[in-house]
DNA sequence: TCTATCGTCTTGAACGTTCAAATCGCCATG
DNA sequence: CATGGCGATTTGAACGTTCAAGACGATAGA
């Protein structure tokens, strides 16, 4: 059973202080050059790792980015979120930093879960996803100074803090100005009830094309819960009226794949063309085309703006107040361009 | 901006020492109480959380377990293991254990990873999924006294370690039974290529439902990758043959969606009947019978073990070699039984 | 030559917790 | 009445790291 590593057997080993070897790895330019090499040696051949427990004691930094898992949704649409976890975790060990878990059922426990949190684990930021109107977490967050990105807008003041984004206006107005290239005029969209912010700007994406080309949108906006079922009896009903759509864009995966089925029972041969969002499994296996989210990078930019606050933190005194020559107090917004996977649902 | 809680804060309050503080929250037996009380108090009205960082550095636990999050699949069945690791992190969190994450690209970068997490963040356990023959991580960590649960059975030597798994050829048998019970005889099977551990055990669930019918099961078996694509090309072949069968039961949802889009093709109003298996989202967006897996109960049962396992760590000298009266050192293994989920794709 | 400065390295202290040992009062036992 | 033991609590030390301050020799400026 070997003995624990500490800096204390790299630094005999090598023959000098603990504290050259600290600096040797956290501050190497104020060590000479030959002592520098002999430290490296003593580490590598030791195989020494720096208790992050003892760090974090010192320094108060816990190299910890905590973010919520949810429940597995009804929908198709939950796998986005798995991607952008599994972003997030890469981008972040790329930067040193360790993603930890939590779950909450609502917005109250979720509060509960920070201070249990920051008590015991005390980690340096948290990612949080799912934004909402009205969201409890993030003035909580803010008011305790605890560096946190959204990844999702505040949908009630955009410059409350610091958020990440894909402008799903963008999208679904691609979508639309791809089934109007390809010759349809009548472009229904299907989405969810108003009231959702990520529901209203997909609507608004599709709106804007259809006005751009000059087309009217009266009575091609319908509207379901996102489940499959509810999506295919609109889209059987939509079909069966009097003057129904040639293609439909849908504010999800979900949706799409109910108005799919729903077009292909109604003609097999040339069933009415649909489009999807979020880029699911599902849409690839069964060959719809749908918006991409570029979750990996979204993930990279929410690490890289977190990094940025904590780094802030350190310098806080003079942020506060002075000139914000260097913008680090200013919250920052990265807004990404989806983009279009088509299949043959489409074509 | 208050001033940290720490344990001398609560001690001072409570006109205590210290160590009673401690004693209360680790070892309230051995404290006098009305002192116990008077520190309950404290703690309540002070907000105080034990610092994680501070109590590993003198007991050595992290209260951490660690597990490897996945690059999404190709497939549709990547949602099983987020079900997965969202259930983890709901179990882990009620026994006092959180979860970190890591990722790796394949066996050998994910050993990197331990030596790395070990020394820096010193989880107390891992939780291994994705097993596969002759898999080097396990017997790294058991190497090194790592204690660790695998979600799924080592396939070379079922006796190695500490595992959890569903029983794929008990949820097979069923589905085979239940199609065989609306009278059908002719029940294929359509799997992944012969080697992986898993696929071979969901065939011979099957096998076993056929041999118990007095069936013949000659010719009914087929093979291919496990994509939508290939899937429906398998099957539309399968169907086109002389004497085609009137059921198939498939290894995963992704097999199942291309067998079942393959059947409505070749006759949309009597379509072969198809079952599934992981009950993914798509199978219910769909209406495909499948064959469930309690994940939930799975990452509960591996929290249970992983907590036994790092208790029994601390009484270590006694358990090696003597009398295992306790059972604390032979592995344990737990294997749950998966449900059917009956759609309108097998009726 | 004396002092100041710089570059390099070392020493003591502290972060918040728990373990091990010590203290103290009290009661039972010989 | 001395001794021992028990229950309840306190005190000192240690975990491994980094910060703050200091030491030391060499070089430069007055």
């Amino acid at each position: 059973m070997a003995k624990k590593v500490t800096i204390a057997t790299v630094a005999r080993y090598a023959g000098v202080s603990r504290q050259t070897v600290s600096n040797v790895l956290n501050t190497p330019e104020v060590v000479r050059e030959e002592t520098r090499r002999r430290v490296h040696e003593a580490v590598e051949a030791l195989g020494y790792r720096a208790n992050q427990a003892a760090r974090q004691m010192r320094t108060g930094r816990s190299r910890l980015i905590a973010t919520r898992i949810e429940p597995t949704r009804d929908g198709i649409n939950g796998s986005v979120l798995d991607r952008f976890l599994h972003g997030l975790t890469e981008a972040a060990a790329g930067s040193g930093y360790r993603v930890i878990l939590y779950t909450a059922a609502d917005d109250e426990a979720e509060i509960a879960t920070y201070e249990d949190l920051l008590g015991a684990y005390t980690p340096d930021a948290f990612v949080l996803a799912s934004t909402h109107h009205g969201d409890a977490r993030t003035s909580w967050l803010a008011a305790r100074g605890m560096p946190f990105v959204t990844f999702g807008r505040p949908w009630d003041a955009l410059d409350a803090h610091t958020w990440v984004d894909v402008d799903g206006a963008a999208g679904t107005e691609e979508a639309t100005g791809h089934l109007l290239g390809s010759g349809h005029r009548r472009v229904a969209f299907l989405g969810w009830p108003e009231g959702s912010g990520v529901g209203d700007d997909r609507r608004s994406g599709w709106a804007r094309a259809m006005a751009a080309a000059g087309l009217d949108v009266a009575g091609l906006a319908y509207v379901c819960e996102d489940r499959v079922a509810e999506a295919e009896a609109a889209v059987r009903g939509m079909l069966g009226a009097g003057e129904p759509p040639t293609a439909i864009v849908c504010a999800s995966d979900s949706l799409a794949l109910g108005a799919f089925q729903a077009a292909r029972a109604a003609n097999p041969d040339a069933p009415v063309a649909v489009c999807g969002f979020d880029d699911t499994p599902v849409a690839r296996a069964v060959g719809l085309t749908s918006v991409s989210q570029p979750l990996e990078e979204a993930a990279a930019h929410c690490v890289r703006l977190l990094t940025r606050q904590i780094a802030g933190e350190d310098v806080d005194g003079q942020n506060t107040g002075g000139q914000q020559e260097d913008g680090a107090a200013a919250p920052e917004r990265v807004l990404l361009r989806p983009s279009l996977v088509v299949r043959r649902s489409t074509t």
